[in-house]
DNA sequence: AACAGTATTGCAAATGTTTTCATAAGGGCT
DNA sequence: AGCCCTTATGAAAACATTTGCAATACTGTT
């Protein structure tokens, strides 16, 4: 006898013998109610099975109790972090998360994100500093409160909480430069249209110039966001660039590739070849060996992330201006960077 | 001189010289309305910046096009597959992803469905059989289809995509014995609340019986969802059931636990330890020894979860029933397993 | 030229809630 | 007992859209 007849507030006002207005309070604002009162609503709250319809009241109130979050992708452990602490951080201000994933496609970014604010979040973070002009657009003229996350710039477009990657690909290579290394391999993921990749590549290109070192083409290697695409690549990177003795990697993921190509071409790590990574994914500091990488903190701007955005939607008048918070990266030295081989390869 | 006013269609309408109506069928139905007009409505649209609200269609259409998925967590890349696939298959069908996370408490998972549905999500998918009575209640009443994913049972309450789990734990299981080994461990995660866990253990259980092999409590540890937690409590394992010679893990990321304890302790796998997961997530074949488990369809899971609700929700006619469907799962033998070694324990 | 039929479009009701405003019910004071 | 103040509740407007129905314009027919 299930009706797909869906109970509505005048049908728990009904049972509790009260006006439809009294059950919204006793939903919205239980302290404006009689607690007599509160308590029957309460009851035939409970007795009819009533869920409230978000959908309505934030056609009414201008808020849907939704935030949402736009990442590149949610393959591998990548953005797994950040996903978790941000939606910790979010649910229980009392939103809840809606997830969009363009696959580093900025088009289809601005896609998703229209669907997103189609839906009327009250604030959205987006990852990095790379945007079309028409994301930028949309977000200012829906003014909703917006933040970038994982990047930081002090000249932002938008609000911003994340960390140096400029710092970090710097640090990488430095870590690899205070340990004697000096012919030192790049792989990177396509840096178009991602200021994270661009920016630490640039880094890592900074210190090893100031070291003197000009790394050539044949030493770099682009790497997709996948281990078993990076082991390819970093496979032929190792067999066309032999004598080198140290890998700077652009991303957690890429450096468990090249982890992997180095195993299978008996390349022993870090003997002969030092790797670092960036980013701390979760488990990098479990694999055998442990990965040396440069940790973003990506638990503190999950949650700062969901906690900026909370407060902008929460206090309106503070919306003007533009917050930048830039947080410590930190290079955490494991197992798989040490120093150079003594045995320089002779000419 | 940015005015926190929203454009309505009202706005679109007056843009175009059109009635709201007109606007509302540009959008929705473009095939009702003459190509003149439709044209010079779509031109108002962009003119303005409109962006529609969906709050307000759900209200009025009974569809708020969103999904809800509810995982028990997001952490490392257990679910990552799921997740990927499945927002893949519901946002190309139009969908948005409403997303929760439970933390593997039943009655969280209760509270966030909740939220899930006060949203008016149009379908939900959850991880598992195992529910509350509250949860299944919830669904009931509401009738909003929803499917479970991941497992598979055919007295299943709720339709089901999945595979079997208890399957999976023999599988594993009798690769190990195949290859000879007699003493095996096992690291589970706790089996309450999680169908999964509990099917996959069941399933080793049995085929150990099977082979006559009863495991004494010491042979077992109970692990959590992290690695680092793994790899403490299997380190503890190995040391005090040192002669064990192979050990069955609930799942991947466990297994890399046992891995980094094995590697901690000198103990060679495969050549002095064989070790099998559950899962084969992201990334699980491209360590070094790649980890031999138990395949588990992700991505077919997260497709066809996504397209059954997106058929349910299309065909409201066919909701009665359920659906239940049971995906093949595949030994996928890798560089943990091999045979025991010859060097048996002397007593 | 009138008619029937079809293709477009507008009007207005309906959707489920929140909130403003008004009213009613108590309670303490003189 | 009458008055004022506070507290609790209800009535109705408002929110932004969709859609059934009605009206209009247009097409081709006879």
């Amino acid at each position: 006898m299930k009706s797909a007849y869906r109970i509505g507030i005048a049908d728990v006002a009904r049972a509790a013998g009260v006006s439809a207005a009294t059950v919204s309070r006793a939903v919205n604002h239980p302290a404006l109610l009689n607690p007599t009162t509160r308590r029957r609503v309460e009851e035939a709250i409970r007795a009819t099975g009533y869920v409230r319809n978000r959908a309505a009241q934030a056609m009414h109130g201008r808020r849907s109790a939704t935030i949402g979050l736009v990442v590149p992708t949610v393959n591998y452990s990548i953005f797994a972090e950040l996903l978790q602490h941000f939606n910790e951080a979010v649910s229980e201000l009392g939103f809840t998360l809606l997830l969009a994933t363009h696959g580093y496609d900025l088009e289809e970014e601005y896609r998703v994100l229209r669907k997103l604010l189609e839906h009327r979040v009250d604030g959205v973070a987006l990852v990095g500093l790379d945007h079309t002009e028409d994301t930028f657009g949309l977000l200012e003229a829906q003014d909703v409160p917006a933040i970038a996350v994982w990047s930081h710039s002090p000249t932002s477009r938008i609000s911003c909480i994340g960390a140096d990657n400029r710092a970090a690909g710097r640090l990488a290579a430095e870590h690899l430069l205070a340990l004697g290394h000096r012919r030192i391999g790049l792989a990177f993921p396509p840096v178009d249209d991602n200021d994270r990749a661009r920016d630490r590549h640039g880094g890592v290109a900074e210190a090893l110039a100031a070291a003197g070192i000009e790394p050539t083409p044949a030493d770099s290697v682009e790497a997709l966001y996948s281990i078993s695409h990076s082991k390819a690549v970093c496979l032929d990177l190792l067999a066309r660039a032999a004598d080198l003795t140290a890998l700077v990697c652009g991303n957690d993921i890429i450096a468990q590739g090249a982890l992997a190509a180095a195993s299978q071409l008996g390349v022993r790590v870090p003997a002969d070849l030092s790797v670092v990574g960036i980013g701390d994914f979760p488990g990098s500091g479990d694999i055998v060996p442990a990965l040396t990488t440069i940790r973003l903190p990506a638990r503190q701007i999950g949650h700062a992330a969901g906690r900026y955005l909370a407060a902008m939607i929460a206090d309106p008048s503070r919306r003007q201006g533009t917050t930048r918070d830039l947080l410590a990266i930190e290079l955490i030295a494991r197992g798989t960077t040490g120093r150079v081989r003594a045995t320089a390869a002779a000419p």
